[in-house]
DNA sequence: GTATAGAATGTTATATTATAACAGTTTATC
DNA sequence: GATAAACTGTTATAATATAACATTCTATAC
């Protein structure tokens, strides 16, 4: 835990980016879509719809899945959370998306996802792109691999 | 239909790949496994699981999912096919995988699929892991967006 | 050529992921 | 307070994928 980075932050940091673009474009964050994000954020590893499913629910009442899709849905229309499409999966949105398309650093060993913004990988994506005479809309860059924590 | 390609060709190129890399490696193309790399041959698009399980089917003779999720595997492991992770699709391998990773560009609009090798786009990968300190292993790399043909 | 082990296939059942469709409720605005 | 749009509840089902175990086939050793 010694080196673990204080992620009640990132929490806090998230639900209040997600009230702040909500303000700005009059959506709702209503419970249930705040409560999926706070889920989402519990950590940066990938969480499964079901997952999340099970945790909204209690003994007295078991919520549906449309209730968890619909939610989904919103956040990541609205680029709060992304979906990792290697794992059916989905995680918190760490950028700020005026700029291109996420590029996801996955943890093999842990699980977690690290997400990064790279002009020059964006670059060589247009780069190549071009040379195909293709016109990128939006990219899925998901890199599976070992993180530098579990490295060492 | 003009500038299509031969597309007859790619379909015994690839079968003709399958039986050299089985010859090699000492695995078994069966029948099963031969049928479903045709009928993923049968078009640049990715095609899913259970369409390939219909196609496989006759009125006399029903196939069940492990048939085709059991060939599919086979066909992954070789790098004979891959799958599209953000369609649940697979399609044919077209290159070389001596070379690293595959990059599909996805058309949204006729949904054809073109594999790529990118050396230049490899070295911005890997100089992004390096800044990460991540150490990568395998990549999803799909983009999005309209294909030369249906741009004009 | 037969015994044998491993690979492949058949079969049943079920797990996992996601959406359709329609009814009811809440919210913002007029 | 009427209204429309957005949101939620609910039931059902579609789409994707795997587990588990029985059977058959294939290659090799004897």
């Amino acid at each position: 835990m010694r080196e673990r980075h204080r992620h009640n932050q990132c929490i806090k940091n998230a639900l209040e980016k997600a009230e702040r673009v909500c303000a700005e474009k009059s959506l709702r964050l209503t419970p249930t879509r705040r409560k999926v994000l706070e889920l989402i954020w519990q950590s940066h590893k990938p969480i499964k719809a079901y997952d999340l499913l099970n945790q909204l629910s209690s003994d007295e009442h078991i919520e549906k899945p449309p209730t968890v899709y619909r939610a989904l849905d919103f956040l990541l229309k609205n680029h709060l959370i992304h979906k990792i499409a290697s794992h059916n999966a989905y995680v918190g949105c760490e950028v700020n998306h005026d700029e291109m398309d996420s590029k996801f650093f996955i943890c093999d060993q842990c699980a977690e996802v690290k997400e990064v913004c790279e002009p020059k990988l964006d670059r060589s994506l247009l780069e190549a792109s071009k040379k195909q005479g293709f016109i990128p809309n939006q990219t899925t860059i998901e890199i599976h691999g070992t993180c530098a924590k579990c490295a060492r």
